[in-house]
DNA sequence: GATATAGAGTTGACAGTGTCAACTAATAGG
DNA sequence: CCTATTAGTTGACACTGTCAACTCTATATC
């Protein structure tokens, strides 16, 4: 095996620079991000990140793929009981408290801050297990009914259930709602009611006991 | 009144450098817009575009402002009918078919590129004018139903709506469809699929000689 | 008409950026 | 021991936004 210095310290710097993106970002936005400050918070020179990443875009692509992992990991933590749409819920709700907790990593994912996507498979790969954590969460909820799953429909189900979720949350995140004078009470409502209405248009029926 | 050279010199640079900046976003990308590049297409000095522009971004702010005016005008655009569920459906039609034709400017208004939007209040104003459009027209329907026309309930369809017409053309514009390897059909599909799933969530009966 | 003034545009500078190229130092394998 | 690879450094170049001081020109006022 081939490793020079310490067992780890190649990749030492490397998850320094990562984080101190992260931290970067995370305080004072994505375009204030710089290879430069990175390598100057580090006390080292600025080209050293370069050994790890061949660009900018590169450290970005790699923090979106790990945001991509978190991402589906958080939409599959709640636990998997033997009522399909109650699952499916959750799982809409994960997606939202995801977002809303982490919202620098769902923008990063979906804020279209990446300008070459094609260009990071990897992190496209990602993005495809986070799907397909959607999409195999609807299939159970479809086998259920003992309706036909055909492939087509569970996928247009998903991207429509995707869409809204993401519509959901890009309104809450924006300061749309702030700029829009509307009452505290519908701010507060939103996400309950459209969470709802999604789940009608997917022909979801809500248990009574869940809703007072 | 005060008028130096000819009548309209003032904004001439002005006017000048907005079509030349969104000319260069177009070809090339938001973040490849740099107010050196557009003097220098102008063949005007570097600082010239900064007699009109207070920075960059006050640039961004106003192209995006006279998105947000095109985009109520297209929402606007079909002709009102005595059919209120209709208007409504004719509306979200009218803003998908804005967001596909128009990405660039669907793209600045929603994709959070600007990094100070408090700092633009005339551009939120924009904003604002654009969810009134589609207020009124939801205010119209429940109006046209004789259902109890509340404000709040408004609003909350209000968002509903609009999240989920942001959350469906998000998908469109993003290479997602294309990464997910989802069938042709799929594609084609999603957006009559969800614009008809969306008006059930808003309780918008289709008339049955709108589809075959 | 002469003169002051305000605005448009130019020039030059400074600090900051990404990235290429050539260098140094250290370490693992032969 | 010697060589090759690899992390890191240094220096340069072209680019960016923006501040400051300049020129020029056309108008407003005396």
């Amino acid at each position: 095996m081939i490793q020079r210095s310490r067992p780890d310290a190649t990749s030492e710097l490397k998850e320094a620079c990562l984080a101190e993106a992260l931290a970067i970002i995370t305080q004072s936005g994505i375009e204030k991000l710089s290879l430069r400050e990175v390598a100057r918070r580090l006390r080292v020179s600025h080209q050293a990140p370069y050994r790890h990443f061949a660009s900018r875009d590169h450290v970005l692509a790699e923090i979106v793929r790990r945001a991509f992992e978190q991402f589906a990991l958080a939409l599959n933590s709640p636990p998997q009981s033997d009522n399909p749409a109650a699952d499916s819920l959750a799982m809409g709700m994960a997606y939202v408290e995801f977002a809303l907790n982490e919202p620098l990593q769902y923008r990063l994912m979906f804020g279209g801050a990446l300008p070459n996507l094609a260009e990071h498979p990897e992190m496209m790969q990602g993005a495809r297990d986070a799907f397909n954590v959607l999409r195999a969460s609807l299939q159970r909820l479809y086998k259920a009914r003992s309706e036909p799953v055909d492939k087509d429909t569970i996928d247009r189900e998903a991207l429509f259930a995707w869409s809204s979720l993401h519509g959901i949350v890009s309104l809450l995140r924006s300061n749309a709602i702030e700029t829009l004078d509307l009452a505290a009470k519908t701010r507060t409502d939103f996400v309950a009611h459209a969470l709802k209405q999604v789940g009608m248009a997917l022909g979801i029926t809500i248990d009574s006991k869940d809703e007072p």
